[in-house]
DNA sequence: AATGCGGGGTA
DNA sequence: TACCCAGCATT
């Protein structure tokens, strides 16, 4: 093997570090973490970046900045505020590990990023493209910072065909995009390197007749840029059938409706949402709707079994929503909370869920327990749909007002923000 | 090594 | 509509 493939020296090599360099110097965007040399600002971006594109996470990266300008502020926030600043972004823990590591850096390293590799490796939430690019970025380190770009990128320009969902390909591609870093350039060249991935050398169909590094691209000299990197396809998503409930409330819940908490572990870690359940195989399976009497009478019985009095009264409609692994779909139902007779009104009003911590804000005006059928244990502990038991979740009866402080999952949070529209345009006539 | 964890973009 | 994108933590 000719010896100037080995070191990042040859002649490829050089060609392709400087100018990819050169072009970066005279196009970069204009991005609001590259204003500025703040570390935690870089961090931030970075947290945010993963996964994400960088359009949906300029609006949410400057209101993040807005409401914890500092690593301490950050740390000293409550979580709930935290995660409202997420809401929509996605992959929650991501806001849960950024946090938690806020405070780490605040206890251990003086509230200071701190610019060594194995300090910033061990910050939660940070692995090795994280740590990689804060300790480029931010202070110049000649350390790799390889995501899936850079791995499209150099897989192309040196025809490389290892598997890049396999972590050994990632560990080789580490060493080749350290190796290519030049002398005290680590912050523009690799922040060169993944601009160019999200502008010139896309996944889809590059754009190579304006890439500055196209004359020495051995897959698009092979014509088989499109064909790389090779990756094995993922798992489809499996489907799940469910049905959630839109409760109206009544009387002293007039005007709000019934939210529900989910776990604090998993899925949706902590967020709100409708209360829903698994549709049984022979209402939901297959397409179309379900059958709506079997469906309704379905979750009037879930409803109460977690407390709620309530009689489902139409099919609204359904939502979908899918995750890397899930695919859900909801079909939604209105229903009514059930007026109890004055005396069990009275009694069950001494059986509010304990409070479980408020949400963010503090009191949130209407946002109160859920009112809870007269002999349902209370806080106590219920099988889930695992098996496992688990603290029965917090519910509330929330009005529009409400919803600024609560962080749901973007499914929820349209049909919420639908449905109170609705409402508002119903009002007014 | 395999799986869990969101949401949005493009063809 | 169907398919693609892809870091970190946990197991």
């Amino acid at each position: 093997m000719d010896e100037r493939k080995e070191a990042g020296g040859g002649e490829d090599e050089l060609f392709f570090s400087m100018r990819l360099l050169e072009w970066y110097n005279g196009q970069k965007r204009d991005l609001p973490w590259r204003r500025s040399r703040d570390p935690y600002k870089i961090w931030v971006s970075e947290i945010m970046l993963q996964q994400t594109r960088v359009d949906t996470v300029i609006p949410y990266f400057n209101r993040f900045i807005e409401r914890f300008p500092t690593i301490d502020a950050l740390a000293e926030a409550p979580e709930e505020e935290v995660l409202k600043a997420w809401e929509g972004l996605g992959y929650y823990s991501r806001a849960r590990n950024l946090q938690s590591a806020a405070q780490q850096v605040k206890e251990l390293y003086g509230g200071k990023v701190p610019d060594d590799r194995e300090a910033v490796f061990g910050l939660k939430g940070v692995g090795p493209y994280t740590a990689g690019a804060i300790l480029s970025i931010a202070f110049n380190r000649p350390e790799p910072a390889v995501d899936g770009n850079v791995m499209r990128v150099l897989s192309r320009f040196f025809l490389i065909e290892d598997d890049i969902a396999k972590p050994k390909t990632r560990i080789k591609m580490e060493a080749l995009a350290k190796s290519l870093i030049p002398e005290g350039e680590a912050s523009s060249f690799n922040q060169a390197l993944m601009e160019h991935g999200a502008l010139t050398c896309t996944p889809k169909s590059p754009r190579c007749l304006v890439c500055p590094v196209m004359e020495r691209c051995a897959g698009r000299l092979a014509g088989v840029e499109t064909e790389l990197p090779v990756k094995t396809k993922a798992k489809p998503p499996r489907p799940e059938e469910r049905l959630a409930a839109l409760v109206e409330g009544r009387g002293e819940h007039a005007g709000r409706v019934l939210i529900r908490q989910r776990p604090t572990r998993g899925l949706l870690a902590r967020m709100w949402e409708l209360p829903h359940w698994p549709a049984p195989g022979d209402i939901g399976a297959g397409s179309g709707r379900p059958g709506e009497a079997a469906a309704m009478d379905r979750l009037r019985r879930s409803l109460a079994e977690a407390g709620v009095a309530a009689r489902p009264e139409a099919y609204m409609m359904a939502a979908e929503h899918t995750f890397s692994h899930i695919h859900w779909t909801l079909q939604v139902y209105r229903c009514r909370e059930e007026e109890l007779p004055q005396p069990m009104a009275a009694e069950a009003r001494g059986l509010y869920a304990a409070g479980s911590g408020a949400a963010a804000g503090g009191d949130a005006p209407g946002g109160e327990p859920a009112l809870l059928l007269p002999g349902a244990e209370q806080p106590g502990l219920f099988a889930d749909e695992g098996g496992a038991e688990e603290e029965r979740p917090d519910m509330r009866w929330i009005g529009r007002e409400d919803m600024a402080n609560y962080a749901f999952p973007n499914v929820f949070l349209k049909l919420l923000n639908a449905y109170f529209d609705g409402q508002e345009a119903a009002g007014r006539r």
